[in-house]
Order: C-alpha cells, then structure tokens, then sequence
DNA sequence: GTCTATACGAAGATAGAC
DNA sequence: GTCTATCTTCGTATAGAC
C-alpha cells in the first residue's frame, strides 16, 4: 500500500492523489486504513516518502559499490530514463513529490529534507573516498541530485528523456575531471 | 490576478490553489471569474505560467545583455535566494508547478514546456555567442536551468539556500572553464 | 460586469455493525 | 480487521438577479 502510493505521488502528486485511488491501485481493504494508517493521509505520504528515500539510497549504493562515480551515473541515467518511458512521461520522483506538499504538511516535507541528504551523503563519501576533497565531494553530490531531479522535470514537461541525457552528459564529464584532480 | 496566481501556485501548487485562494489575494470581485477566465481554472493555470515564463525570460536576457555569462548567474543566485528567503522557503518555480500538474492538465503542461524551450534557447545562444559549441552550449543550457530547478526543490526540503549555493558555485566554475574551452 | 445563491462532486475522516 | 454508511468540508462551476 505504500509502494502503490509513491507510484502514485510520483505520477500525480501528493494532493493529487486520493485515498480513494490508493485503495483501487493497491488493492487494499478499504475498512482497514484507519487501522494502519492512524495518522490519515500525511502518514501515509511520510511513510511512502521514506520508501521511495530508502529505494534510492540502496540503488545508488548499490551502484557506487560495484562501479566507479561514472559508471553509477550511467545506471541511474538508464534507471530515470525507464521511470519516463513507462509512464509516458508522467512519472517523477516522489521525494520531489512530498517536496512540493511543503507548506501543508511539515511531516511530509521533512521526511523528503532526510531522503535528500542521505542520498547526498552516499554520493559525498563516494567522491571523497576516490580523492575528492571533501567541501567539493559535497557541492558535486548536491549537484547531481539537483541536476537529475531537475532534468526529470523538464523531461516531462517537454515530454522527451533529451534534457536528462543532456544533463546526465555534462554531470559524469564534470566528475571525471574532477576524479582527474581537475577544478571543473 | 494572474499574478497572484503565480505567486500561490509556486507556494502551494496548482492543485493546491483553489479559485477562492486566488480571489482573496488578488481581492479581485468574485463574480467576474467566468467572464474573464472562460476555461476556468485551466486557463488561469496556462496564463499562469505563460506570465512566470515570460518573466523568468526577461530577467534572464538582461542579465546576459549586461554581464556575462557568470555574472548573469549571479543575479540569478541572488533572485531564487531572496525568493526562497522571503517566503520562508516555501515558495519555488511556477513552472515547475505547472508540470506537475501534468497528466491531469496537459495544456498546463505544455505551457510549462515552452517556458523551459525558451529559458534555454536564451541561454543556449549566450554561450554560443561567446564561442562555446553548439551542441555543448544546449548541454551546459539545460544543466544550468535542470540544476537550478532541482537546487530550489532541495532548498525548500531542507530549509536553507545551501543546496542552492553550492550548486550555483559548481554551475559558475564549469561555465567558466566551458569559455576558456575547456571540456568540463 | 459584478453580485448572491446554489448545484454537483470529491475527498478526508469517523461510526458502528459484522 | 474489515465492511458499509455517513458526516463534514471544500472546490469547481453555473444560474439568475442587479
């Protein structure tokens, strides 16, 4: 139930998915919500919203372990590249999502602030462990997040994955250089 | 009163504005609603972010026609920095607002995706008017606007512009390096 | 053009039976 | 735990008077 949810925050948004739409992709017995869910909706949205951190944490992990920076970016690029096919270009990031909730919902908002800065973490100290010092390991772990989240915006606006390729082109040109003890 | 839409939409979003929100901080008459905006509040959407756009196009080309290319970004830095401050990091991008309203409104959607064609076209056209290849001038184009976007999403995740600096110190070092024709 | 009143639907949440 | 029924609120949109 709460993975039918991130599937879909990231398509329609927080507010813009009901309760009652969570229940039909799910398959959830609708008496029983309230029981698991005490907290209502924002609950759900937190809990859902840790998902989706946990899932990008582990994937990026998972890649940073096998692969050097620049090969990891590639199975992320291919990974956001599939999220947008498959869903026609309506698919986005659920942290990105419960971003967006901010004002309404605090919870919600804060549970994305931690999903971001973990996967900040895990790219930081890839970066530093491969020589990178550690003040400029952190601006290029912020910029990469930025970037791909960003890019997966403009790609469904545009309705087009070129903007991420573009982007995820220009982010593994500057880590390479950077890895090479370059500035930029 | 499209204006006041714009300013609620990057606050709370479009799905989160409601028609009375906008009537009340516009103060505009209640009854004429219909009149002006016959597609309801779609079309208030579209004009929306068709304004934010146009806006968001002005300040950049001034920007570029005064300084270069990284003293333009500069004022960029500052205006998302005094936009994040001033609303208590609550308010963000209308456009992106808008392509979140995505599958549900897709005229919204693709208004949305004009603004961004032609933040880029404008930027892309800077870089190439100070020697920097065509091809890689859209790269860098849709990196800057990409990781500008997502850098705003985070700020208002964590609550602070720092994602927004350190992002903006990477993009002025790579544009940088990019006019003195280096690769990355 | 602007007003009030209202229709209509959707969504969150709760109550109480089984 | 799960069900049905219902309460309440809210949002879009329309109708008809001034």
């Amino acid at each position: 139930m709460v993975e039918s949810a991130a599937v879909l925050f990231r398509e329609r948004g927080v507010q813009g998915t009901s309760f009652n739409d969570v229940l039909e992709h799910s398959g959830a017995p609708r008496g029983s919500i309230y029981h698991h869910f005490r907290g209502g909706k924002t609950q759900l949205a937190e809990e859902a919203t840790q998902w989706a951190g946990e899932f990008i944490l582990a994937s990026t992990a998972a890649a940073l372990a096998e692969d050097d920076p620049v090969a990891a970016f590639e199975s992320s690029r291919r990974w956001w590249t599939s999220v947008l096919r498959d869903s026609d270009y309506a698919a986005g990031c659920v942290i990105v999502a419960a971003t967006l909730e901010g004002e309404r919902e605090p919870s919600v908002r804060d549970a994305a602030a931690r999903a971001f800065q973990a996967w900040e973490s895990v790219l930081r100290d890839a970066f530093v462990n491969r020589g990178i010092p550690a003040a400029r390991a952190r601006s290029i772990a912020t910029l990469t997040i930025a970037a791909i989240e960003g890019a997966v915006i403009m790609a469904r606006a545009e309705r087009t994955a070129a903007p991420l390729e573009r982007v995820s082109d220009e982010l593994e040109t500057l880590v390479a250089n950077a890895l090479r003890g370059e500035a930029g």
